[in-house]
DNA sequence: GTAATTGCTACTGAATTGGTAGTAATTAAA
DNA sequence: TTTAATTACTACCAATTCAGTAGCAATTAC
C-alpha cells in the first residue's frame, strides 16, 4: 500500500500550477521536480484525460490547471493517477460481504476519498507558504537541524 | 495503492479466529478461506510476532487471538501485513516538506490509521451479523440479486 | 519552414507480490 | 516411545507491476 511516484509527480506538479500560477511545460517541470520530462509528460497527458489541467502544443505550450486552485482537489488527482484507488476489488461490489472484510475496505476507501477530497491545491498552498515562514523563522533561529526546531513540531497535521 | 493480499486474508483469518472464537489451524484456514496453508501459515506467523494471535504447535495446535475481540483492531493488523503502510518515505520524515505534497501524504496516512484503529474485531463480527440477517430477509422477499435490495443499500457504510 | 512542444505507443530492467517447497522443532495422543 | 499433526523458518520462483526510456507523429508559435 504504497503511493506511486505517477501520483506523487502528478501532485508535486499541480501544485506547481498552483503555486506558479502559469502554463510550465514538461521541461520546466522536469526542472523543478527532477524528474525526466518525458515522464512527466506522460502523467500530465493523464490528467489531463482526467480534466485537471489543460495542454497546448507547440512552441511556448505546456500545462496550466482546467479549473480554479479551490475547485481542484487531491482526490481528483490522486484518483486519475493511482490506477487502482478502489484497493481491492470487493470495494467495487456492493454486494460482497462474503469474506467479513468488505466493510472495512470499504470504509478504508471512503476515509481516504474524504481525506483526499478535502485538501484542495489552494490550501496545498497556503500550507506552503506557513511552512516557508516558518522555514525562514528556523534559519534565523539558528538551529542547523529542523526536526529538532519547535516550529515544525505541527507540521502535516 | 492496493491492499495486499496478506493483509486481506489476515484480516480474514482474525475475523473467522473471533467469529468462531477458537483455536484454527493453518488447514482449518485453509478450508474456510481457500488459500494454502503454507501461505496462511507465513501470514499467521507474520500476526503472531506482531502479538495480535498466539500459536500452539503440535496435534491439535493452531492459532488463537492474543487479545478480547474488542480490544484487537484492523489497524494492528493491517500494520503488521502491509509492509510500507506508511504510503511514502516522505511520511516518515516530519520536517520533509520540500515538495510541498507531504502534507498530503501525511493527512492521507493519519486518515487511514484513523479509520483502521477504529474498527475492532467485534464490529466485524457485529456488521457480518447484521449482514446475515439481512441476506436472510433479502432471500425471503425473493429478489435474487442483492444489488436491487433495498436491505443492502447502506452496506459497507 | 523550423524549433519547441504535447500525444501516443512500444519497450525494458528492476522491484514487488503472491505463492510454493522442504526441513526442523514442538506437541498431543496412541 | 513412536507417530501424526502442527507451527517455525528459510530459500526459492514465476508473474505481475512499477518506473522510466525511446522514438516518432501531430500541433503550434514565430
Amino acid at each position: 500500500m504504497k503511493i506511486s511516484s505517477k501520483a506523487h509527480y502528478g501532485l508535486q506538479a499541480t501544485f506547481l500550477l498552483a503555486k506558479e500560477n502559469k502554463t510550465l511545460s514538461a521541461k520546466d517541470l522536469e526542472n523543478e521536480i527532477g524528474v525526466s520530462a518525458k515522464y512527466l509528460e506522460r502523467i500530465m497527458r493523464t490528467l489531463s484525460n482526467a480534466g485537471v489541467v489543460k495542454a497546448t502544443r507547440g512552441t511556448a505550450g505546456g500545462y496550466y490547471l482546467a479549473k480554479k486552485v479551490d475547485e481542484t482537489t487531491a482526490g481528483e488527482i490522486v484518483r486519475a493517477l493511482e490506477d487502482e484507488l478502489e484497493i481491492i476489488t470487493c470495494v467495487k461490489n456492493s454486494a460482497c460481504n462474503k469474506c467479513g472484510t468488505s466493510f472495512v475496505w470499504k470504509k478504508l476507501y471512503n476515509g481516504i476519498n474524504e481525506v483526499l477530497d478535502g485538501i484542495t491545491l489552494q490550501s496545498m498552498v497556503e500550507n506552503d507558504k506557513a511552512n516557508s515562514l516558518a522555514q525562514a523563522h528556523c534559519s534565523s533561529c539558528g538551529l542547523s537541524g529542523t526536526e529538532n526546531c519547535s516550529c515544525f513540531s505541527n507540521n502535516g497535521k
